[in-house]
Formats: structure tokens, sequence, C-alpha cells
DNA sequence: ATAATAATATAGTCTAGACTAACTTTAATT
DNA sequence: AATTAAAGTTAGTCTAGACTATATTATTAT
């Protein structure tokens, strides 16, 4: 029997950004401040103060002022849930040859939409697919004719 | 050489989703009234008329008081092309079997979200597999693991 | 240790998009 | 035709999430 891990915990849409993009900021780096967030998500440096001190309020982050951002265990849950629905997506579409510069912008905002059968499936099949060469020339030819 | 019918047209989120049961709505029953454009979203009465007014103004719908909306050559641009991908989205995860009655919702909002290469491979992939029963059958047996 | 710079925070504003309550218009019933 | 019900609108409020301008704190260089 596994263990309860997939959480039904939901930010919104913009928290789960925030959320995304503080965990890899952690992870690249060991730490997340204000000026990367705000450079890698492409807005203010004030509007991502602002948010994460909801967030914190939320539950989702513990913040003291001037002394940077670390993830509660929630934040975590959420920020690692989006990455892997990100990761699988990109996974799943570099099967079939896309430009790997664009497929993580095409991605963009489908992570925060997916839900579980959803990426059960998608994961099953990327499985399956890797070991179907032909299939996937045919689709790359297909996908030529509609680009 | 196919005319450029895909125009970069966008609404807002909030939008596209009135767009899509506007243009659902006048498809079914041949008007969209606010009443029903409430009822399907979920949202208020009160809501409807102001964002109506709004999408009047940005030119994706023809408002006039008491007498209903159309949609615009724009508005039903955007229209058609999310319901395609939400169509196009609802087809290819029917291949694996997903409960029919939930597919609609596990969609929901991803179609918002789909460029045109990610709809291309959608689906090219769904012609090529439905061709494959046995790997259909596959996918539905590791799902069957993961769900 | 002080001055200059970089990072962060605060205050106040704006827009989208929702809400409720109250009012008006249209449609249906008698 | 008058009344009632249903649909639609208006007015005013609220929240999320962005912005700019200004202030504060930390850090770096002298």
């Amino acid at each position: 029997m596994s263990k309860a891990v997939t959480a039904a915990l939901r930010g919104t849409r913009a928290q789960e950004d925030y959320l995304e993009q503080i965990l890899t900021l952690i992870e690249d780096k060991g730490y997340a401040r204000v000026v990367d967030i705000a450079r890698n998500l492409g807005i203010a440096q004030a509007s991502v103060t602002g948010m994460i001190q909801r967030m914190d309020t939320d539950g989702l982050v513990t913040y003291e002022k001037y002394r940077g951002v670390i993830l509660t265990q929630a934040g975590e849950d959420i920020a690692r849930a989006i990455v892997r629905r990100h990761e699988s997506l990109a996974e799943f579409f570099a099967l079939f040859g896309l430009d790997e510069k664009s497929i993580y912008d095409d991605i963009e905002g489908i992570e925060h939409h997916m839900s579980q059968p959803i990426l059960a499936t998608i994961q099953a099949l990327t499985g399956e697919l890797e070991r179907q060469p032909a299939l996937l020339e045919r689709v790359k030819k297909k996908m030529a004719g509609s680009g």
C-alpha cells in the first residue's frame, strides 16, 4: 500500500508558478531571493514581496523580512507536484522531436490543469512510446504537414 | 498553400471560457442567453452581463441590451479554436478508456494553454494510436497501477 | 567605519473578474 | 390589459495580483 503522497493541495495558478520557481531556485542555488524570482517570472520585485507575504499567510512559505523565503511542507508538496507534471509533459513531447528550446514555453500553463488521470496517462504512454521508434517517426512526419 | 486560418487571436482565460460557452449555446439552441451562460459557467448573472459588455468593447461579441449576444468574427474564431482544442484532447484521452463522464472536467483548463505544436502533436498521435489497439491495452494496464 | 550599491519592503494605485442587492425590461398568465 | 414571473441590467463592493515610486536594510568597496 503506497502512502497518500498526492495531497489534493492546490494554490492559485499564480501561487503555483511562484512555488515552482522557488523550488527550482532552492535546488539550483540553495536559496531563493526575491530578485531572482522576479526576474524569472518576469514581474516586478515589489509584486513578489507582496505575493510572498500572502503565501506566508496561506502557509505555503515561511517568510522573514530581508531574510529570504523557504517552503513549508505544504508549499513543497505543491511545488513538487507541479514540477513533476511539467517534467512529465516535457519528456512526453520531447519524444516527437519538438524543438527543445521551445518545449518548455509551449507547455507552460498546462501543468496547472493536469488532473491525476491525465498525468497517469501521459506517463504510461511515454513509457510505451519510447519503445516505438517507427510510430514516433510517422507522427513526426504527420506533424511536418500541419506545422 | 493553405490560408492562415489560425489567427493568433486570444482573449483572456475567462473570456475564452465565455466564448466557448456562447458558441456551444448558439449551436445547440440557436441563441445564447445570459441566464444560460451564467448557469453553465457557474457564475452570477450580473457577472455575465458585466463580462459581455467588456467583450463587446473588446470586439469579441456584439451586445445589445436585453437582446442577447452574438459572436463577432474574431470572437467566433477564438471560440472555434478553443472548442477544437478541447475536442482534440477529449478524443485523445478517450483512447485510453478514461471515464467518459469525467474526461471533459479532467481536461478543463488545458485547452487554454495549447500551443500550435502541442495541438498538432496530439492530433497526429491520435491518428496513429487508433491503429495500435495492443499498445493502447498496455497503456491502460499501466494506468490501472498508478490510479 | 563610512559611503555607495544592491536587495527588499511599504504605500498607494490599477484592472480583471467575481459578488450581492436593487431596479428595469420582457414574456407569460390570467 | 393587468399582473406576475423570469430575464437582464446597474450600482457598488471585494479580492487577487500586478504596477510605480519611495523608503529601508544589507552588503560591498573604499
